[in-house]
DNA sequence: TTTGATGGAGAACGAACGTTCGTATAATAT
DNA sequence: ATATTATACGAACGTTCGTTCTCCATCAAA
């Protein structure tokens, strides 16, 4: 629900109706809206660390992990499963002007994600790879904006191109750091 | 509101109360609240248009448009006047997966902006400052993707780099045209 | 002087919102 | 067996939502 409608669309009434539950009953477990919206992020954060860095991390070299971390990274925003796909894309731009708590942890969120895009490059530099003067901190800002293009023409644009397009971005990234 | 709060936080009740007038009144002007929504994103569009494509397309190359267009973008997107950023940016988000009309004017909005991209990238090209082999859809692809993360690191996380980062992706994106 | 738009105000509508309260049931602990 | 706790329920709270009425002021055209 929150990643069609978004934090704000994700209704305690239209939750319980869907769940069989009554409103009262299922807000007990929460206490607020906003501890409810808290939980989504949380489980979504923790599941896209589950599925998509904790399997990058397992590869040897710092250039397979970022390979890694890149295609799981692309199936987690492509995948049917989460039929409004990720959800913390939805986030970003609702709690970009909103300070509160939830805007706090997304972006607290955000810089690990792009500090563990760039430990893998720092890692690919040490071991030869990636060229001693690549600017890892660009790398990850690079890195990262390519999902969010992904995210966009897959999910707006329904372009059928958007993959195959976002992953000759990717190789360019790859060619480039290596020098 | 609608840049703060998206098209759905934009609220009749608020928007009149912020006017000084009466919900009822205001109301009347719309006749539906999607009517208003709509409205939004037409000027919203049209004021991108005047502000962002018109000043570039009086450059003369096709180089000198691109890089007049992203220049004006970037001052679109991180300006203060409006104080959530484009509102475009947020209705991306919040549309992509609630089909009707305002997805379809959205989404029809975006591919000529990015064809408008691709045409000024196909100029350049026959004026022989690009490569003949270019992928002009490519190009506005990635033209594109480098405002989306201009916007994320701008909005959400408050990097005081990203506009040193993106103009670097924008740099190498010519440069890379170039060949 | 009448007519008819036009733009706005005010009251009210049913629905949905988040939230609170008191209560019933089932499991667990004593 | 009794007391306690956890879990869920139904009903209702006060607000706000989008929307629909009816009515009034203004002003130009007839």
């Amino acid at each position: 629900m929150a990643s069609i409608f978004g934090l704000e669309g994700l209704t305690i009434g239209r939750l319980a109706t869907q769940t069989g539950m009554s409103k009262s009953g299922l807000f007990r477990h929460f206490g607020s809206k906003e501890a409810l919206q808290f939980a989504v992020l949380e489980m979504t954060t923790e599941d896209l660390t589950n599925s998509v860095v904790e399997p990058a991390i397992e590869e040897l070299t710092g250039e397979r992990r970022l390979r890694k971390l890149f295609s799981n990274w692309m199936e987690w925003i492509g995948t049917d499963q989460r039929p409004g796909g990720c959800p913390l894309m939805g986030a970003f731009v609702e709690l970009d002007d909103q300070p509160g708590e939830l805007r706090n942890f997304l972006v607290e969120q955000q810089i690990e994600w792009l500090d563990c895009i760039r430990r893998m490059a720092q890692k690919t530099v040490s071991e030869g790879n990636f060229q001693s003067s690549l600017d890892t901190r660009q790398f990850a800002f690079e890195f990262h904006n390519i999902g969010l293009g992904f995210n966009f023409s897959l999910r707006l644009l329904h372009d059928p191109n958007a993959l195959d397009r976002t992953h000759i971005v990717f190789d360019n990234l790859i060619r480039k750091a290596r020098s």
